[in-house]
DNA sequence: GAGTGGTCTAGACCACTGG
DNA sequence: CAGTGGTCTAGACCACTCC
């Protein structure tokens, strides 16, 4: 209720596009328009513009006016939108098995990933990633317990995690680390994924932050050795 | 000498901490004093300082000041180093052996990456990457030959091939995108790289941009399964 | 208290597009 | 020409920190 009125401002221009209210191309209002329709100043707008330039969610004409862009370029939403989400950009129809999900105490590089104590209490969730009908990855989540207390009452075949974050704990995924490795895939790995031996597999271990740079999730992933973009 | 104002002043204190004028850790001048000192109002310095703390290079503690922020983190700074830079900010020596270096005609792909006409004339160039003693990677880099004529009059094992972009041919990497795999090693890979097969590979292909978004060059590099940070 | 970063206003001017 | 995006000013206020 008494965040900056520039903040007020770009989510509701955020929100209004994500609504479908300006369609990819249309046209915005004009800055001046913005002013008046929001009690603000030029100023005030022109800020909100320049971040939402800045983040090619719009560009603009110098002379003409201002334009929604076309939807985000793969490149920035990458890896902090989810697999569900991504894989429905792609175009792919995206399903989950799971196959693990428990408490467990946290070992020793987990805790230390996420900041937290050895053998603290932590939600650990395994599942098969599948898009089209074919195996794409196993990720393997790990949550401190914390931060969701009754986490494991949702079915996390149909709930993506990050849609459970931010609508049941306010906990908004913005930004990530990750690093990335080539492996051979062992008998499980292949056999989960449709795989024949010896077979080559990306490993990707990531932790995610939430607003205050606080780490909620650490995953760690096998992906089959088709593409995977950046 | 008729660029914007908060771009010169930008320009200017980016120029002063790569000098070193300001290390990292340093308190810069105040808001307010930067404003005198640089002749121009509260709003263009906040502009400045904005950018500027987006792109990490200062950080602000409110009620206290400005400072210089440590180098920039692996994230931001990544593949548009090259290489070398890249291994030596890892504190490994980087070392290059050159296995191909000639002008070649564009094939199709090499072609649409670039922007190029099928079989333009393109500077082909692929190289072993050594860190400490140890093969890392082979890396092969496709040039459009108009953009840099006389490119292969150099060494590529002592010059890194982004700085003679720069310092010969005024093209200053921005931007570039990229896809990752992972791949089984082939018999002349394992070679190159020391390994037993089978053994898994990461494939990155990587396309770079100049400041126009013109593309400047396409890789394709094999990288031992050892970690890769992103 | 004085000084700091951070937000915001109400105007102004410029260069550009369109009718 | 009037309308647009883009830059800039000279103030103002707030919350914070340090003394």
């Amino acid at each position: 209720m008494c965040s900056p009125v520039y903040i007020q401002l770009k989510e509701n221009l955020l929100a209004a596009i994500a609504r479908g209210e300006y369609q990819p191309g249309d046209r915005l209002p004009s800055q001046r328009a913005l002013c008046k329709q929001y009690g603000v100043s030029h100023m005030t707008v022109r800020r909100v513009i320049n971040e939402l330039l800045l983040q090619r969610v719009v560009y603009s004409v110098t002379g003409k006016g201002l334009y929604v862009a076309e939807p985000k370029h793969p490149a920035e939403v990458n890896s902090l939108t989810g697999f569900v989400n991504h894989m429905a950009r792609l175009g792919y129809i995206p399903s989950t098995r799971v196959l693990e999900a428990k408490q467990i105490h946290a070992p020793f590089l987990v805790a230390r990933a996420l900041e937290i104590e050895v053998d603290a209490p932590i939600i650990y969730l395994r599942r098969l990633r599948i898009a089209n009908d074919q195996p794409m990855a196993v990720a393997a989540c790990y949550v401190p317990r914390q931060l969701c207390p009754g986490l494991l009452a949702h079915d996390f075949a149909k709930e993506s995690l990050f849609d459970i974050f931010s609508t049941q704990y306010g906990l908004q995924p913005t930004s990530s680390i990750s690093t990335i490795e080539a492996r051979l895939a062992d008998e499980e790995e292949a056999e989960l994924l449709d795989l024949r031996l010896p077979a080559a597999l990306l490993y990707k271990e990531q932790i995610t932050f939430a607003q205050n740079r606080q780490p909620i999730e650490l995953s760690r992933s096998v992906i089959r050795g088709d593409q995977y973009h950046l």
